[in-house]
Formats: C-alpha cells, sequence, structure tokens
DNA sequence: GGCATGCATGGAT
DNA sequence: CATCCATGCATGC
C-alpha cells in the first residue's frame, strides 16, 4: 500500500482530506491552501488543516521561530498538527510492509524499506552507494561523535538517560518526505538551551559521564559511549560518512530518536522515540541545521518573548538570520565554550562538525547546570541585552552555583565548580589568574579575580573579590548566582537567584501537589487544553518533572517544559503556510521589486518582544470579534506570529534588536521598516526618504489602506445592519497617509502598544482555538505518506507571499 | 588582633 | 576509589 495508487484519489469536489487517515472534509475555503505533495496525477493532494500542517512542517527547516513554549500558540498549534499528522506514525508497519521499495542495509543487510515517505527517516544514503539503516550509522556514530549532527543527536538520546528527572519523550514522526523530511528531522533536534543544552555539551565531551546518564543502563548505547575513545574518532570514515549525511540533509538518519528506541530494529518502523529531558525554564532551541542549496531558503530566526509564569516577560532572543552556515546559535556557542573564535566555530558549523573534538572533555555535575529562568534572563537580557550587547547577541546561561557558606561569607571568596570555571572561563595557568569582568544583570560591571590554586593534583578555582558584588545583589549561603555569557561577545554575565524564590522560578510546578494536574494559570494552559484534546499524550505535554512522574507520563511523546524558548527552523514556505488568510479572503497577484507575491491582506503587527506576550496576564486573549467575511483583518494569531516569525528574518543578524523588517526587504535594507524598533528607536528614514524599500511600503501600504476602505464601504453597504466589527480598533488601524516611513512619532507608538494588545490578545486566543479544534487522539489522523514528492514538484514551495501590512 | 591569602583536609559525590 | 569542593587553618601583613 505504498503506493500512491493506494491512497484514496484526491477529490477535490468533495474535499476530503487526501490523508486516507483522516478523510476528514476539508472547508472549501481552507482548501486551496492545504495543499500537500503532487500526486502521480498531477494533481496536488489536499490535505486537511492537520495533515497539511504535518506535512509542511516537514519541508526542509531554514526558518527559525523562537518562542516561549507553550505560552506560544503559535507551538501549540504547530505541534498540535505536527501531532496529529505524525505522532502515531507508524506508517511502514502499517502500510508498507508488503511493498516494494526495500532494500538492504550495506552495513548489517537489514532489510530497509526505503519505498515510502515516512520510511525516508529510517535509512541513510551511504556516500559509497547503497543505504545504511539507523542503527548502523548510529553506531557509527558513537565512534565518531565529532561531528554536530550526530553528536547533537547522540547526545539527545542521553539526556532523558539520567534518572532523576523524567525523560521528555518524543516520538518522531514519519516522514513524508525522503530529503525533506531528513531535514526537517533536524527541526526537531531539540535542545534546551540552558540545562539541556549545558548537559548535552558537558555529556557528549565526557565520555564518561555518559555512563552516569545512561543510568540505568536501559540501552545498548551507553556502552558504545564507553567507547568514545579519542582515538576512535578519528575515524575520518564515519566521520565523513556522517559529515556528508549531515550536510546532505540526511542526519536524520542519526536522529537518535530512531535510535534511541532501536529496540525497534525494524529500520521502517517511524516510530522512534526520543526522549529529551527538559528542565524548568530551560529553552529549547531546534537545532539549525546546515542547508543544502537547493533548499536553503529565507532564513527566519525568531524568538519571542511571553510572559512567564510570574508575568514577567520573557526576553526575546532572535538570533542571527544569516546564512545557515553561518548560523551560531547558543546551542552551537554552547558546544563551543570560549575557547573557540568565531572563525573557527563558523567553519565547524559550516562542515557540521562540533568542537567537542576540540574541547576538552568536562562534565558539569547537575547542581551546576543553569537553570536560568526565562525571568532570569529577562533579567539579564532586559537590561544588557537589547542594549549593551549587539543586535545579534544571545544569552547563553553557563552554570551556576548554589553560594555556600564561605562564598558568600566574608572572605569574598566564590569557590568555583572546577569544570564550570575551565569550561567557561579563560584558561588561566598561573595561580594569580587574571581579573574576569562579569556583568550583574543591572549591568553593572564587576572585576573579580578569577584564580585558582593548586589543590590535590588539582585545581581549585575561586573568584575572588565577590564581597562586593554579593552584597549588592544581598546574596547569602544558598541563593544561586548564574552564570551566563552573551555571544558572541562572550561577555560574562552574573545573574542570581534568591534561595526563597528559586525553586518556585525554576520549576513552579515542583511544588504543586504531584496529583494536581491543574494548569498553572498561565504556561500550563495550552498544556492541559492539550491534555484535555489528548494531543498531549503523544506529542505535546508539558509537564512538571513531578507532575510527569505523578501521572505516570511515559508516553512516547515530546515533553517540553514549559515557558521554554524554543527555536523552530522553518522554511520559508513553511512560514508562508502558517499564513493562513482569512477564510474569505482571496489573494491578489502583487508585483513588488519584479516579484510575484501572493497577496492576502493581512495587518501585519509590528511587535518585539511584546509579541504575542501580554507580560501581566501571561495569557493572552483573543479578540472575540472577526468580521465575517472581512477581508481586511487583523491576521489571526498564527498568523501574526508568522508574521512576526517571518520579520524576525534578518540577513542582518539584527536579531535581538525587534524590527518590523519584512522579508520582502532585501539583505542590508535600511528602510524604516527594516530598521525601526517599535520603540521608535534607533535609525529613521526620513519621511520623504524615496529609497525603493520605502517607496514599496508606502505604496503597499496606500494600496492596502485603500483597498480595505473600499471593502469596509462595500461591507457596510451590503450589510447596514450589520455591525461592523473591525477587528482593529480605528485608531489602531493604520490611518491612509499615516503609513510614513519615518513615522515612528507617538502617536505610532500608542498605536503599536494597542496594536500589540490586539497581538496578544490574538495569539493567546488562537491557541485555544487550535488547541480545541484540534483533533482528539481518537480523531487524530494518521497521514499516508506513501509517496514521495519530488522537491521539485512540490507545490508547497510556491511562494505565497502573505502581504504584511506595516501599521 | 584583624584580615587576606594560600594551602590542606575531609566529607561528599 | 578518585575527584571535587566546602571549609578549616596556617601564615604573613
Amino acid at each position: 500500500m505504498s503506493s500512491p495508487s493506494s491512497a484514496p484519489v484526491a477529490a477535490p469536489a468533495a474535499k476530503i482530506c487526501f490523508n486516507t487517515q483522516c478523510k476528514e472534509s476539508i472547508a472549501d475555503h481552507i482548501a486551496p491552501r492545504r495543499r500537500g505533495w503532487r500526486l502521480r496525477s498531477g494533481e496536488i493532494a489536499e490535505l486537511c488543516d492537520r495533515c497539511s500542517m504535518g506535512w509542511i512542517i516537514r519541508d526542509s527547516s531554514v526558518l527559525v521561530l523562537r518562542f516561549g513554549f507553550p505560552k506560544s500558540p503559535f507551538f501549540s498549534f504547530f505541534f498540535c498538527h505536527c501531532r496529529s499528522s505524525f505522532e502515531q506514525g507508524t506508517f511502514c508497519e502499517t502500510f508498507h510492509s508488503n511493498d516494494s521499495g526495500w532494500r538492504n542495509c550495506e552495513t548489517c543487510g537489514k532489510r530497509v524499506h526505503c519505498g515510502c515517505i515516512a520510511s525516508a527517516q529510517s535509512y541513510g544514503f551511504l556516500d559509497a552507494g547503497g543505504i545504511e539503516c539507523i542503527p548502523c550509522p548510529r553506531k557509527s556514530l558513537a565512534t565518531a561523535p565529532n561531528q554536530i549532527s550526530s553528536s547533537l543527536m547522540f547526545m539527545q538520546q542521553h539526556v532523558p538517560e539520567r534518572r532523576d528527572s523524567p525523560a521528555k519523550t518524543w516520538r518522531s514522526m514519519a516522514n513524508p518526505l525522503s530529503g525533506q523530511w531528513r531535514q526537517a528531522s533536524h527541526m526537531w533536534n531539540m535542545t534546551m538551551q540552558s540545562d539541556l543544552q549545558q548537559r548535552l555539551s558537558y555529556e557528549f565531551d565526557r565520555p564518561s559521564s555518559i555512563e552516569k546518564l545512561a543510568h540505568g543502563g536501559r540501552h545498548s548505547i551507553a556502552t558504545h559511549e564507553k567507547k568514545f575513545e579519542p582515538e576512535r574518532k578519528t575515524n575520518t570514515d564515519l566521520n565523513n560518512i556522517s559529515r556528508d549525511k549531515y550536510i546532505h540533509g540526511n542526519a536524520g538518519e542519526n536522529d537518535p530518536m530512531s535510535t534511541r528506541k532501536s529496540v525497534s530494529t525494524d529500520p521502517c518502523s517511524t516510530s522512534s522515540i526520543v526522549n529529551f529531558e527538559a528542565k524548568p525554564n530551560s529553552s529549547i532551541k531546534l537545532q539549525q541545521l546546515p542547508v543544502t542549496k537547493e533548499n536553503s531558503s529565507i532564513l527566519i530566526s525568531l524568538s519571542a518573548s511571553f510572559p512567564s509564569s510570574n508575568g514577567v516577560k520573557e526576553p526575546m532572543k532572535l538570533s542571527s538570520n544569516q546564512s545557515p552556515s553561518q548560523i551560531t546559535t547558543p546551542l552551537s556557542k554552547q558546544f563551543y565554550p570560549q575557547r573557540m573564535n568565531e572563525a573557527e566555530l563558523q567553519v565547524q558549523m559550516r562542515n557540521g562538525r562540533t568542537r567537542v573534538d576540540a574541547y576538552p572533555r568536562t562534565q558539569l555535575l547537575p547542581r551546576y547546570w543553569p537553570r536560568i529562568t526565562n525571568q532570569e534572563l529577562q533579567q539579564i537580557s532586559g537590561e544588557l541585552y537589547l542594549t549593551v550587547t549587539s543586535p545579534q547577541s544571545s544569552i547563553t546561561p553557563l552554570f551556576e552555583k548554589m553560594l555556600s557558606a564561605s562564598d558568600a561569607g566574608r572572605i569574598g571568596r566564590l569557590v568555583l565548580p572546577k569544570k564550570c570555571a575551565e569550561a567557561y572561563f579563560p584558561t588561566i595557568s598561573q595561580p594569580e589568574g587574571l581579573p574576569l569582568k562579569v556583568q550583574d544583570a543591572s549591568g553593572k560591571d564587576w572585576i573579580f579575580q578569577f584564580r585558582f590554586w593548586p589543590n590535590n593534583n588539582s585545581r581549585m578555582y575561586v573568584l575572588e573579590g565577590v564581597t562586593p558584588c554579593i552584597q549588592a545583589m544581598q546574596l547569602q549561603a544558598g541563593d544561586t548566582v548564574t552564570f551566563s555569557r552573551i555571544d558572541p561577545e562572550g561577555k560574562l554575565v552574573m545573574g542570581f537567584r534568591k534561595a526563597s524564590s528559586s525553586s518556585n522560578e525554576q520549576d513552579p510546578e515542583t511544588h504543586k501537589s504531584s496529583t494536581d494536574i491543574s494548569p498553572p494559570p498561565e504556561a500550563d494552559q495550552i498544556t492541559s487544553l492539550i491534555q484535555k484534546d489528548g494531543s498531549t499524550s503523544k506529542l505535546l505535554q508539558v509537564p512538571s518533572k513531578r507532575k510527569a512522574k505523578a501521572l505516570g507520563l511515559k508516553s512516547n511523546c515530546l515533553h517540553i517544559e514549559n515557558e521554554e524558548p524554543m527555536e523552530l527552523k522553518l522554511t520559508w514556505e513553511e512560514a508562508q503556510m502558517l499564513l493562513c488568510p482569512p477564510p474569505n479572503s482571496s489573494p491578489s497577484i502583487v508585483v513588488i521589486e519584479g516579484l510575484e507575491f501572493e497577496e492576502y491582506e493581512i495587518i501585519f503587527f509590528c511587535s518585539r518582544v511584546e509579541f504575542g506576550a501580554d507580560s501581566k496576564h501571561g495569557i493572552l486573549k483573543k479578540r472575540k470579534a472577526k468580521a465575517k467575511g472581512e477581508n481586511v483583518e487583523v491576521s489571526d494569531g498564527l498568523d501574526t506570529l508568522a508574521n512576526l516569525a517571518i520579520l524576525g528574518y534578518s540577513e542582518n543578524r539584527q536579531s535581538s534588536q525587534p524590527t518590523t523588517r519584512h522579508p520582502r526587504h532585501k539583505p542590508g535594507c535600511t528602510c524604516i521598516v527594516c530598521i525601526q524598533p517599535p520603540s521608535g528607536k534607533g535609525p529613521k528614514h526620513k519621511p520623504h526618504c524615496t529609497c525603493n524599500v520605502c517607496l514599496t511600503v508606502k505604496r503597499r501600504f496606500r494600496t492596502l489602506e485603500l483597498r480595505r476602505e473600499k471593502r469596509q464601504s462595500e461591507k457596510e453597504s451590503e450589510m447596514p445592519g450589520k455591525q461592523q466589527s473591525p477587528i482593529l480598533p480605528p485608531e489602531v488601524l493604520p490611518q491612509p497617509g499615516s503609513m510614513d516611513a519615518a513615522s515612528t512619532g507617538p502617536s505610532d507608538e500608542v498605536a503599536t502598544q494597542k496594536v500589540d494588545k490586539l497581538i496578544a490578545d490574538t495569539v493567546v486566543d488562537e491557541a485555544s482555538e487550535h488547541r480545541t479544534t484540534s483533533a482528539s487522539p481518537h480523531k487524530t489522523p494518521q497521514i499516508d505518506l506513501n509517496i514521495q514528492p519530488e522537491r521539485e514538484e512540490e507545490p508547497l514551495v510556491q511562494p505565497q507571499a502573505v502581504s504584511l501590512v506595516p501599521y
């Protein structure tokens, strides 16, 4: 049943989801936007929302979205659909076992089904020809881990192996696209930016640690790690294989999601599983992948700030938006602590290699894993990130330490964990060490003497002169200081967490009753809703450790701690697909700068950290009014999020500086849309700037304004009795002529705030809507992806530009 | 005597 | 059992 013919023929008239496991009727107005792969007949498979989302997210991953999780309805939406489409993907087992397309693994000889999309994740192509099933590359990787994708993913396998934390499991989803999904699978290579990330770094760095991580010896993988002998990493053949796979987007075969549960020896089994573990408040990042030329598309990087549980806005970390190969994520930084220069890093990133082969093998004890909360990160970033640091900066939590009595005492010596010091602080060879400048959250610089003294053939690292800082922070024994690094400056930032509140901040739910499954008022709302519809039982669950334990959650799903900033990487097309136009809208073709855009009218909101966030209420409300048939309306939350995500795109890596940059703008564009943050700060184009982009923006704005007015007038004339329900209050809606490229005056700011508010209101409810409308687990369709569409045929990659009307 | 510094010790991991 | 590290303590100013 692996042939497309076995799938129901797309019946546009009936508008039934092409996915045989779904067969959900497709609303007419949605159908045109929910296209899947090209069928042999030349038609395009039409999918329902869920399936199509599952489909599109498997496209090559370039777009980077970061958002708080799970507060981001976008994320919720995203995963709901992912899950709905794929999480139960046992496609091969279910559908394809008897079909053709089987090949033998070149390594083990095992039969591997290569004929279906879903199975594409189960094998990899070898450079020398042939294929190799997942477990085989993994074995290779075990001995040749110095390759970023493999190493990362390999490490990910072990993250949940720790017994002191519940595993976050993630059921890998089936692969709709052979090559594409392999890349897309990278998209799901999540790391916890702070905690997990930290651990990934160290756990991988230190082979011996993995034994600990693989505590319990649940899997034989632990034995593999014992083979992490340095000399074996020189196995260039293996490395090359791994790297090539990675570079060619095939690293998905190495996906630990698959290997971890390698007990499933059937390479076709797509129910591969990966267990993730996320510490509270750690951030999750979907790992950047190198992209091949053909699938390299616009890189969008955006991280959003969402209100933390305590209502404090979390920092928005806008990461770089350069070419994919240039991206140095905090994760990569984490993997490459301070001892690698950017050039090295970039080279290695480009080469798909990590620094682990050059980095001293160290391991942090769990108690030093950074558990910096978003609030703390905000605390740091709030003062530093957007002001002191460069736009492309990112904050990487390094480690933390609970102050001992002596640390907090008047002696002024803060004993540093040896491995932390060696990993993240400058290398010092003399006991005298060197002065180390550390900024606190308020931006104040402190200069400590970073030094050591010999101790039992070892070293004991201390920071001297910390007393003033400790006192300034009013810290005492039991409090925790956190060290983070702002990259790429490498600036050290010191935060703190008071003992009295640290636990709550770290994991607000750990103090809840283990039987308390009621979600926290904010962060877990998505979770709870998803749980209601059953989704979390498979993919999206955001339990606390304790809760997870209490609930006996051991499902093969992704458990992600809430509130964790997350970074997704999507292709531009994926982003576009996420931009759902108003149901009744029809696109208009607009040519801008020589490019044709299929334009849906969506009010674009410019928002940065406030994106989707209501710091006060935490949970955002959706605006209730939605004008029926209103073409010109605020995009719904997802659209807005996507828009904002898109706008986060920046070739200039102005990642930390939120701007209203429009994706259509070219690299280096300095028009107001690109450079003007919502705050109004920064360079401005002159009111009468005649640069191409400004003119374009103005032109587009005028066009849309006129169109909007026209529609409104038409609507009013058609529905005189019906109350006009503009999505935006009039004062928020852009006024004709107000879209002056340089109009960033107070009125604009007011409008911006209102718009942001509306966005915020929109976003959360949108998530709720998607949650509530998400299929129940029983209704969750599996998508029959027994087709291997060629990418060039894929209709989804057709640019479907969405007009983003700057406010 | 008070304080800073550097080393040693021993419990914890 | 080795290592880490919190802290005690000796020494010098």
